[in-house]
DNA sequence: CGATTTTGACCGGCGC
DNA sequence: GCGCCGGTCAAAATCG
């Protein structure tokens, strides 16, 4: 397991984590709609993430433990599933390599952590740790500043090999060039009519 | 020795 | 009703 902090104390870091692009958006049954058909007990919000990086794991500061792997259609890598730990949270998060860019790690969170960071790191979490991350998982964000590796790595997402993300919730990411800031953007229902087209 | 990974089987939903 | 597909379980193996 690799954690970021040793991730950004190592060499290798440097073709680690360029862009990281999430995008999120809640449902966590506050505002949203949940009762249109087909939409029934997946509720929670989802987070996807993508990397760059050689390594699959990365560890955002929480403990999983791998229950699964099954190779889906239309990726011929393994995607890897996740459950977190800590007892009474249900968190999940499944983790893939891009279709075709082996550099591209997607990760997905499904779920909201009840609990704090195990105490292992401290990386700079300036934010009180009071009030748990609503959506985001705050844990991942990047404390390092991406190195000028002006790679121009805009593998857009167009057809994503990710499959169900149609209709209700198409959350996607792009990437940008993460030269200390990264942004967050909402594809509300481009990926969706881009698939129910 | 406990925790975690591995790997195949199993299950439920969906499309045909 | 059947088969495909994605997701989870569970037993054995492995790691630290």
């Amino acid at each position: 397991m690799v954690n970021f902090n040793d991730l950004f104390g190592q060499d290798n870091l440097a073709d680690v984590l360029i862009g990281l692009f999430m995008f999120f958006r809640r449902a966590d049954g506050e505002n949203e709609i949940v009762s249109a058909p087909g939409n029934r007990t997946v509720r929670e919000p989802r987070v996807v993430v993508q990397t760059i990086s050689d390594i699959d794991i990365l560890d955002d500061g929480y403990r999983w433990r791998k229950y699964g792997q099954k190779v889906v259609k239309g990726n011929l890598n393994p995607r890897s599933y996740y459950k977190c730990t800590n007892p009474g949270c249900l968190v999940t998060k499944q983790v893939e390599r891009a279709s075709h860019d082996l550099k591209a790690v997607i990760t997905t969170y499904q779920g909201k952590h009840n609990h704090d960071t195990p105490a292992a790191q401290e990386s700079r979490n300036h934010s009180a740790n009071g009030s748990l991350p609503t959506n985001a998982p705050s844990a991942i964000t990047p404390t390092a500043t991406p190195h000028p590796t002006n790679n121009s790595m805009n593998s857009s997402f167009s057809s994503l090999g990710a499959p169900r993300f149609e209709g209700q919730g198409p959350y996607t990411l792009k990437m940008l060039q993460g030269a200390g800031s990264f942004g967050f953007l909402e594809y509300d229902n481009a990926i969706g009519s881009f698939i129910s087209q």
